[in-house]
DNA sequence: ATAACGGTAACTCCTGGAGTTACATCGGCC
DNA sequence: GGCCGATGTAACTCCAGGAGTTACCGTTAT
């Protein structure tokens, strides 16, 4: 895997969960597999998305992981969030007290262009869902 | 600085240097003080807006930098594809002969939502420009 | 009881950004 | 013409964080 691949590893199994809705749970192996990464892996990824609410884990023999909602009410925006950073953008540390206004005022000036660029960010991605993702795939 | 805050501090040193406009151009010391960090990663940095034509560098004594046009013909959207990774979001490597259909179709129907996002995402600070900025700091 | 799961800790490996030093080069200025 | 203060860039080091791996514990169907 390539590094911070992370949301679109998320995705890919996601999809997998959601062709295997009704089956039972999928073990993180298979998931693995498809994914081409370790079990492990794919263990840590769901509980961040188990965390979102977006799947949820069965323990025990013949456990797994499965969809915790209709994958049409899953959105790219939701996996996308529930997985990477919270800040898009990440900030340099300025000092508010320092003499140069720019250094002083920086933060405060941009925090309102970059919300509303994650603002669009997140309504883009909310346009895909899981079920759309899954249905294109034969 | 913080890892990747690449877009943020190529921010703030546009914003330095639209508030110099007209005086002369600013060195790369200067800059650095600013941004509370080192001369030469800013030289780095201004290398890339060079290449994007966002700002020009005077060599020789007294030389330094200074934005190449006018900072309302600057957006954000500019200064961020010339500093980041082209490719907002990075993928896995997926064998197109995976016998698992997931894996060997989820790059060709993601393109096109991640393409939506990134345009998106474009637009949104495409709406700010560097004039902005620094008219907003006192 | 056993075997097949998830959950998690404790590592290693690797990549990439940031910071730093050093040096070649350029171009006003005296 | 020579100096000095700039950029440009190479060659490192340092560090954070993602990815990969092994190991072990707890859980549960058979």
């Amino acid at each position: 895997m390539l590094s911070s691949s992370r949301f679109i590893v998320a995705v890919h199994a996601m999809s997998v969960l959601a062709r295997f809705q009704g089956k039972g749970p999928v073990c993180s192996a298979a998931v693995a597999e498809s994914v081409h990464t370790n079990p492990v892996v794919i263990r840590r990824l769901m509980g961040e998305l188990e965390r979102a609410h977006l799947v949820k884990s069965v323990a025990g023999r013949a456990g797994g992981f499965e969809l915790s909602k209709d994958p049409a009410g899953i959105t790219l925006a939701d996996v996308y969030f529930a997985v990477e950073d919270e800040n898009v953008f990440r900030m340099h540390k300025t000092d508010p007290r320092s003499c140069c206004p720019v250094a002083a005022q920086l933060g405060k000036v941009l925090s309102g262009p970059l919300r509303a660029a994650e603002c669009a960010l997140h309504s883009s991605l909310a346009r895909t869902s899981i079920r759309d993702v899954a249905l294109a795939i034969v």
